[in-house]
RNA sequence: CGGGGUGUAGCGCAGCCUGGUAGCGCAACUGCUUUGGGAGCAGUGGGUCGGGAGUUCGAAUCUCUCCACCCCGACCA
């Protein structure tokens, strides 16, 4: 839809909002994308909205074209259906639960497996009807802990959620590898820079589920990908190799030294002078019993979260100690603890297990051991892997080495196989006659947080900077005095009327304002392309042009004006 | 939910310590001048100082309490 500034409501803030903490989140609100109600409760205005409708319709014909059907769900869903699946119990208080006037349990949907299972098992009875994808674009609710960064983590948000249904494991896999494929057209077509990442560790049988991260340095996901192969996988789930080389040989006794005030690894490093992989890092976690266990790691590696809750004995979630009870328990305030006459239960990883002569809390407020060994010292330690993978550690499949980059996790498809067509008793006959539970497949793309992670990739210190295919105006036109000079209006309507007949979402400034103000304005909301008519460029036969991403703009031709446009937007 | 912080005009802030009845910049509105990078001058409107209670002759300011919001940790698209 073209536009003109002066019938639009353009909202924007000179100044940042101060609660605003992210890029993306601070320039949506200075460009009048959304505006806040409450905590993780977004109004989308005008210009925001027309964003939202570029993604969404991407979406929407990459959907279509793979085939799945569009339907509508409700929100306001059923509790039946939720104690049907065992949801109900399940799902924490993330998920919104309230009642009607007849004191009827519902629940605010958050996602809806529950509702399309039972959409499907009253639709659908044959297996001549499958496959079939339902999907749908749809607000959720997730009453989050913390709601944060504007609409990366908001309560209220858009989704697409897409469900599969097939006969079988293979059929399903079919489905699932369809929507792969449509994800990443769909992803080209945003024009953001993104990876298809496993989010699943060790599966038998190839990636059941896989994660479309956008690549930003913002994002809270940490992503590994080897530098020779196509191996990819959101940290979390990567393993580390155990290191291959043999331990050294203990070269000097160990000794207690003081400590004092060297509570952390960087303390100890610079305290005494030894780098941080020299160092054990002792972590007391909460065990199944309520006792406590201890996860030892090298003084510059990171707990993995996911691997200490696989480990036996291990609470999960999992939980750390709190000081108080490591105090009362061990006899020692945190910051000196190490495994070296620890009376728990103790793991140590295995780049930590490769260590000689190292540097670890001694038990005693204050004191450190160095030169500490194991198998000397100490009995040889229970090893396992429980890091994150750092830069430089080998491919888990053995090509290449990781590299680590951050992303936003903006789609994730997986696997569901019979778990709520068991549960809810979803059946249909197969070739046989049979009586059978479907295979489904559960495919999810977050569209307001594709939007707030396109503007977190792509933004310079004027503003936003759009891809062309999810920008809300492909062209602006900033005629200077256009309330003043005839010749300035005629141009520019002439050239707004020609966009619009190309069918361009062009925006005409006919704003009586000075250009710096227009220029500003533009460059904040992100529009790719600029034009300027002024008498000046006009009494000269020239128009100016200037890219959103270029340093400077041209000076062109006036009688070039159509075929500009045309090698501008062919087509 | 734990830890930290903030609530004064649409936005950004000062005033609070040391009580005396609210101010600045931007934005908005009117008029004039300006028109190639967020203009100038003159004027105007807008605030239960987050809510409630208390202390006091008097509370934005002191006390208590409730609320909201933001940031850091466990969840997720």
């Amino acid at each position: 839809m073209p536009m003109r500034a002066s019938r639009f409501h353009l909202a924007t803030l000179k100044e940042t909002p101060v609660d605003a903490e992210i890029v993306s989140h601070q320039l949506m609100l200075r460009a009048g994308m959304i505006r806040r109600h409450a905590a993780g409760i977004y109004s989308w205005l005008p210009l925001g909205l027309r964003i939202l409708r570029k993604v969404e319709q991407i979406v929407r014909q990459e959907m279509d074209r793979a085939g799945a059907l569009e339907l509508l769900m409700p929100s306001f869903q059923p509790a039946e259906l939720w104690q049907e699946s065992g949801r109900w119990d399940q799902f924490g208080p993330e998920l919104l639960r309230l009642k009607d006037r007849h004191e009827r349990d519902a629940c605010i949907g958050p996602t809806h497996e529950e509702i399309v299972t039972d959409i499907f098992r009253r639709e659908v009875n044959s297996y001549r009807q499958l496959p079939v994808n339902f999907y749908q674009i749809q607000t959720k609710f997730r009453d989050e802990i913390r709601p944060r960064f504007g609409v990366m983590r908001s309560r209220e948000f858009i989704m697409k959620d897409a469900y599969s249904f097939d006969l079988d494991r293979d059929a399903m896999q079919r489905s699932y590898d369809i929507m792969d494929q449509a994800y990443i057209n769909i992803f080209d077509r945003f024009g953001l820079d993104y990876r298809a990442v496993s989010a699943d560790s060790g599966a038998i049988g190839g990636s059941t589920s896989q994660e479309f991260h956008v690549l930003a340095d913002s994002g809270e996901d940490a992503i590994a990908f080897s530098d020779q192969s196509d191996f990819a996988a959101n940290i979390e789930t990567v393993e580390a190799l155990t290191p291959t080389g043999e331990r050294a040989a203990p070269s000097a006794a160990m000794e207690t030294v003081d400590t004092p005030g060297m509570h952390t690894i960087a303390d100890l490093a610079a305290g005494l002078g030894v780098k941080a992989q020299q160092c054990l890092k002792t972590l007391i976690a909460e065990a199944e019993d309520g006792a406590l266990v201890a996860l030892v790691l090298r003084g510059d590696h990171e707990l993995n979260v996911l691997k200490a809750e696989r480990l036996e004995g291990v609470a999960s979630p999992l939980r750390l100690a709190q000081r108080e009870q490591i105090i009362k328990l061990l006899g020692v305030d945190i910051g000196s603890i190490g495994p070296i006459g620890l009376e728990i239960p103790t793991f140590v990883d295995h780049g930590a297990a490769q260590l000689s002569d190292f540097v670890c809390g001694a038990n005693q407020d204050d004191k450190h051991l160095i030169n500490a060994n194991w198998g000397r010292d100490c009995a040889e330690p229970a090893t396992a892997d429980m890091r994150n993978v750092v830069a430089g550690d080998p491919s888990p499949d053995g090509k290449g080495q990781l590299r680590i980059l951050r992303g936003i996790e903006v789609g994730h498809i997986f696997q569901l196989g019979q778990k709520y067509s068991e549960s809810m008793q979803a059946t249909v006959l197969d070739e046989q006659g049979k009586t059978t539970h479907p295979f489904m497949g559960c495919y999810g793309i977050g569209v307001t947080r594709v939007v707030a992670a396109a503007i977190e990739q792509n933004h310079d210190e004027h503003g936003i900077i759009w891809p062309s295919t999810l920008a809300p105006f492909q062209l602006a036109i900033c005629p200077i005095n256009y309330h003043k000079s005839e010749l300035v209006k005629q141009a520019a309507d002439e050239f707004y009327q020609k966009c619009q007949a190309r069918g361009l979402d062009v925006f005409l400034d006919d704003r009586a304002l000075r250009p710096g103000v227009m220029f500003s304005d533009m460059e904040l909301i992100g529009v790719p392309h600029r034009v300027v008519f002024s008498e000046r460029g006009l009494s000269a036969q020239q128009f100016e042009y200037k890219g959103r991403r270029d340093a400077s703009a041209q000076e062109l031709p006036l009688d070039d004006l159509a075929g500009f446009l045309e090698r501008l937007f062919p087509g």
